[in-house]
DNA sequence: GTCAAATTACTAACCAGTCGGTAACATCAT
DNA sequence: ATGATGTTACCGACTGGTTAGTAATTTGAC
């Protein structure tokens, strides 16, 4: 019968799965190189050759994070890219799932995915580049379309979807689950809110005058701005 | 006479921080762990043995790294939050401080400082946490009296600060110099505004300005207001 | 009894740090 | 000025500990 052979197979697959989930816990907590793979058995109460029935060598176990962790990344991205939905909240959905399914449940997996790229075999770690290109390209999407609407202040896609992602990205250097400290929904509730409104008050900008010779730089490099905006737009007319 | 004693001194501390140096650059591409201190004498043209001159371990040489970030980040970041100056421009002269004289100008330093906190000894570890924390106290504390003059809408300025100082670190991830991409300026002004004015149009959060044609003619609105906020600012100077 | 899971015992490579030494140069008493 | 004495900057060769990976062997479930 296959029966047994399978559920030997998901047995295997399950442990597998417990050997990459113990190694990420513990590249994270020692970083890749400083970690031993006894240090790993270890976590699981093994010795190391063991290790050796579920992976082929530390630098594939090292593979298989950054593989999943790639998976996570694209779980809903895409989808989220192609619903229909206006710009705003489409952007929306996408920091919440961001902040929450991909970075906060997985923390030591992307303090493993941003600390260790380069411990990966170059021909992975191009592949690694192209993913996460792709994965700013759809914020990128998002964002074109949404200032193509009128929805978004006209600016470069790119760079605010740089900021946009390192605010993101950057929670998992100061996030703590569990205890006090700031909910998972807060944070993106609080990002959300501040990316969309920005921080100056609404009512008035007057007040927001530090000293004239100051503001009048300021104000000159957003006229500069503007002027290349419009610039660029007067082209498609 | 002490003065030839002390144009030795002043030799073998300028040759001391060429191996500091050498080794970020080397801690930088390869890893604390995976780089061999042959690596870092090799970058300099030297044995590995001239390296224990200069310092007392690899260690030795990781400490230094992060005692000289520690000077990049807080050179300035103390004076600007003591300014007098009204918050938003507080902020904007901090953002800009920290993304081009801290960041950019020490990239290298910077990564191996995000990366190899861990590699640290326990004690070391605690330091640095409480620099970190002083230093997000800073930006806290620019956000907290900007909310309470009224430039800044309220908000949690803990989290504001967070989301301000992961979009300015991020760029260590993605800045490349030299060539093409984006020009420090080009990057800090961006995310002033970015942080100041938020992403939604400014009208209204509907498709007020949806056709290009529409949007220019917006654009030029504010060009004109901003001329007129520049001329009238121009007077006072 | 057989096969998968796991173990103990081992090897080969690597690397931080040490040691003994050398060449170049400075210092200074004579 | 000279040569005795010390110092600085460096090197090649080595050591001792560590660790990825392997081989031979045991355990135990069905």
């Amino acid at each position: 019968m296959s029966q047994p052979s399978e559920f030997k197979a998901l047995d295997k697959s399950l442990r597998k799965q417990q050997v990459i989930d113990a190694a990420t816990r513990v590249f994270h907590q020692k970083g890749y190189h400083s970690a031993t793979l006894e240090d790993v058995a270890a976590e699981l109460g093994l010795s190391k050759a063991a290790l050796y029935h579920y992976v082929s060598s530390k630098e594939d176990l090292l593979s298989h994070i950054y593989l999943q962790a790639l998976e996570a990344f694209f779980a809903s991205a895409y989808e989220i890219g192609r619903l229909d939905l206006a710009p705003p909240a489409k952007l929306r959905r996408f920091i919440r799932h961001h902040i929450q399914q991909v970075i906060i449940d997985n923390l030591a997996m992307f303090a493993v995915f941003f600390a260790e790229e380069n411990q990966l075999p170059e021909a992975d770690r191009r592949q690694i580049r192209r993913e996460k290109a792709k994965y700013t390209q759809v914020v990128e999407g998002i964002l074109a379309q949404g200032m193509a609407q009128g929805h978004f202040r006209p600016s470069d896609p790119r760079l605010t979807a740089f900021a946009l992602i390192g605010m993101c990205n950057w929670v998992y250097k100061w996030y703590r689950p569990g205890a006090k400290g700031f909910d998972p929904q807060v944070i993106s509730e609080h990002f959300i809110t501040l990316l969309e409104q920005g921080l100056l008050a609404r009512p008035e900008g007057q007040a927001a005058a530090g000293r004239p010779r100051e503001l009048v730089q300021e104000l000159r490099r957003q006229a500069q701005a503007l002027a290349a905006q419009i610039a660029e737009l007067e082209k498609l007319c």
